[in-house]
DNA sequence: CGCTTTGTGTACCATGTGGTACATCCAACA
DNA sequence: TGTTGGATGTACCACATGGTACACAAAGCG
């Protein structure tokens, strides 16, 4: 509640800024000039140009951590309803006005990919973060506990997958209609096998 | 079989080298160094640093055409068993010496996601391409033609957050199981409801 | 009041950048 | 043979880069 520190203002709006255009390989002039400072205060606030980086993923970071947090209370409450809650992830998820931070994710997890630092120290959370956030308290019915934790990872690998489809595409029908049949799918394959009608 | 152009010679050995550490922020001179050239001589036989990304973009694009079709070519031929052209599909992705294909794939998709020329190129055909080479002939048993194409639609997402995750955890067993386990839905979900055991 | 800390602007630095000019080399070809 | 055309090396250009030195202003505090 007090008042921010200038590196944190300097922080919020350089996010801000990259959830329009990512970060590429913009310079300390141009990134400072696109927040409305100069370069010389942007080293003074964060020490390098790479630093800055740091504090970039760091953000996004928690961000994600944030997102699986939220989901997982969602989730859990065992209200059995997986279906919906997974349905309601989806519509926050694919909401437009979340794109530029999706965008930003990916990029940075892009550039992790490639070893380039400090990128690549999102990529160990990227993915165990969510599963173990997400991990069931007992296994699904019919599965196995190892097949239950192979389904919950398939889930998070549908999520990205049609994220990627919809941040290149924008169709956001034809993506909700994919991810509609996936939920179908569960939905079938979690009923018995022969339930006899 | 004639002897290839050194324009030909250096984009190969570039994209060789990209497989290995991504283009990053590379300069002319690193990028040139890397593959045992002269700045000068990229500039001499690309025009440009920019030219050199376009040639990368286009053997990008290619190679994920051509899987496109190979993959294609496998599932069409009507034998009825896609679950078997899906399983052998994913092992082929999954294949460790495909990783920094894959890689530079990601990155070339996040950049142009972020609009960067000319990365950005690559987008429109990324996802419909597939899409419309995946078409089935003939709907699915029990789904219209549109949820069909849903599906395929997920089947790609599907294919491409697990290798997402694939890459940034090297844990093939685990995102292969995750993998099977999507097999496991996709063939009771294709069983007719209730077939009466 | 003075003193210190913090934020900011101006000017600067060495280095690296993409790109060019020009000379040289070498192989193909008449 | 001489000539031509592409490949290559050296040297260079103007400019942008990340980072620094220093001066100055404002605010907190004794």
């Amino acid at each position: 509640m007090s008042s921010p520190s200038p590196r944190e203002r300097l922080l919020e709006a350089i996010i801000d800024e990259l959830d329009r255009g990512g970060l590429g390989e913009r310079s300390l002039r141009e990134l400072a000039a696109s927040v409305g400072t100069s370069h010389r205060m942007l080293i003074h606030h964060f020490g390098s140009r790479e630093a800055i980086f740091v504090a970039v993923v760091e953000a996004v970071e928690a961000a994600e951590r944030a997102r699986a947090v939220a989901i997982h209370l969602e989730v859990d409450p065992a209200e059995h309803d997986p279906i919906g809650a997974m349905r309601s992830t989806w519509r926050r998820l694919s909401d437009p006005g979340f794109a530029g931070r999706e965008r930003l994710f990916f990029e940075c997890y892009a550039r992790g990919l490639q070893g380039e630092a400090p990128f690549d120290r999102l990529l160990p959370a990227a993915v165990t973060d969510w599963l173990q956030r997400l991990e069931l308290p007992e296994p699904l019915p019919g599965m196995t506990k190892a097949q239950t934790r192979a389904f919950v990872r398939l889930g998070l690998a549908v999520m990205r997958g049609l994220l990627l489809d919809l941040l290149a595409t924008g169709d956001r029908r034809g993506t909700t209609a994919a991810f509609e049949q996936w939920l179908d799918l569960v939905q079938r394959g979690m009923r018995p096998p022969a339930p006899g009608r």
